[in-house]
DNA sequence: CTTCGACCTTGCGCCAGCGCAACAAGCATG
DNA sequence: CATGCTTGTTGCGCTGGCGCAAGGTCGAAG
């Protein structure tokens, strides 16, 4: 679609360490769409025939089960690299990607990926961090969800969807795109009722402040303490 | 230590598409380590030094949480590409990796890793898809915990480490390592005592053979029905 | 053959959190 | 401003599977 800004890329960690030549060349061949609340990116099954980075935004990336169950695998932000399928050899998208509010993109078509691979190998480097980090948090909310109690896998997701897409407000730290108490549940492996429940809790406690697909921080510090085992409820005590 | 045989790693997904030239260049730097069973490959913390490949034997890989609580984060079997932390630029393990059974490897330093795919950018894609398919098998593991009920996700486990590390055998497929209740256990994020119950009803019901650190499943196909959820105990229906 | 330690089994009681269900509160649309 | 839909709240009862604890079994070492 639209040529594509230089200055708007330049500082985006794919681009780190190429040439501005280089850079202008690989936007040459990218194009840059919009993607409205709520629009589908790419949809779970379809053939991976582009990867992209997100230039303004926020996208939810779910994957549904063949039995219908859903479950919100990560949440992408401005200036990520998303969609690299093809680059994992998959032929079709592992997950759908969502626009959680009105996104922006840089698209390439999947076919280049090889060619643009060979030719700087600073992309390769870069996908493989960046997948390399995707499997990182994968593993701890494995760890997390195996080991540690509804409670505090829900104020580890509040924190880390803050660290990542927080925006300060006189109240303390919001989550800056619409998320429902079922996202919430589905991150966490548990029910929209527990969520509900729990965030219920933690608002009568002056810890978070709740609304219809909105979560506000108020102390993020008491919830870090909450989420790390602290707090009187410890299922698991060290050694007495 | 002792020169590599080519021949012993030609067919090494990680050597595909290298003329043979390449292979032994690649070969010359790398050393051949000899591991013990119960050894460790390299400790979680610890200076991400070198990257390897698995020639022979299995190693299981796991983490363990400053609270102490551990996970097996998954096997490692012969021919795979491990311990590539330094390409995801992590300077040190994130993980432990212990020889299930005596072991060989091939290790290269740490240092040669940029060198080595700026000059062979095929090993760069090598990597990103070992990194890959090793996220999607942690994604689906997200969801497995999420979705799935205890005995479930224990037959899941079996049926994957059948299908990765299974030899045949006269009553049905033997998972080639030992392995305890325990590992089972931190691989399904359940405990102990859930898996031991549950192994001895599936052995009544002729599911499987157990012994000390040994499992053998005896009617895989219907340990797959079981996996996803058929057999009469469905906690959640689709839609009456 | 005995001893020791690692591994496995099993019964029992309990509770976190799920499923159900009914309702309330926003928001959008005509 | 009434209607309808989506999202969130909350009470209640039930249960899967965990924690605890006691005991059993197998393999290795001497």
């Amino acid at each position: 679609m639209a040529a594509v800004d230089r200055s708007l890329v330049a500082n985006l960690s794919m681009f780190a360490g190429l040439a501005p030549a280089e850079q202008e060349e690989l936007l040459r061949e990218a194009r840059s769409v919009r993607y409205p609340k709520d629009s589908a990116v790419f949809e779970q099954g379809a053939e991976a025939d582009r990867f992209f980075v997100l230039l303004h935004g926020h996208l939810r990336v779910e994957k549904t089960t063949p039995q219908g169950q859903q479950t919100v695998v990560r949440y992408v932000s401005a200036g990520e690299l998303f969609g690299v399928a093809q680059a994992m050899n998959l032929s079709h998208y592992p997950a759908t990607a969502v626009a959680a509010v009105d996104s922006v993109a840089l698209a390439w078509p999947s076919s280049s990926w090889a060619r643009l691979i060979a030719k700087y190998p600073s992309l390769a480097s870069s996908a493989l961090q960046t997948v390399g980090s995707r499997l990182q948090d994968t593993q701890a909310r494995v760890i997390e969800i195996s080991n540690e109690q509804v409670e505090q896998r829900v104020a580890h997701a509040l924190l880390r969807l803050a660290k990542q897409a927080g925006r300060k407000v006189e109240a303390g730290i919001e989550i800056d795109f619409p998320i429902s108490r079922q996202d919430v549940a589905e991150m966490t492996g548990t029910t929209l009722h527990t969520v509900s429940r729990i965030l219920s809790a933690w608002e009568t406690q002056g810890l978070v402040e709740g609304g219809r697909q909105r979560i506000v921080l108020r102390d993020p510090h008491r919830l870090h303490l909450l989420a790390e085992g602290a707090e009187e409820n410890r299922p698991r005590a060290p050694k007495p």
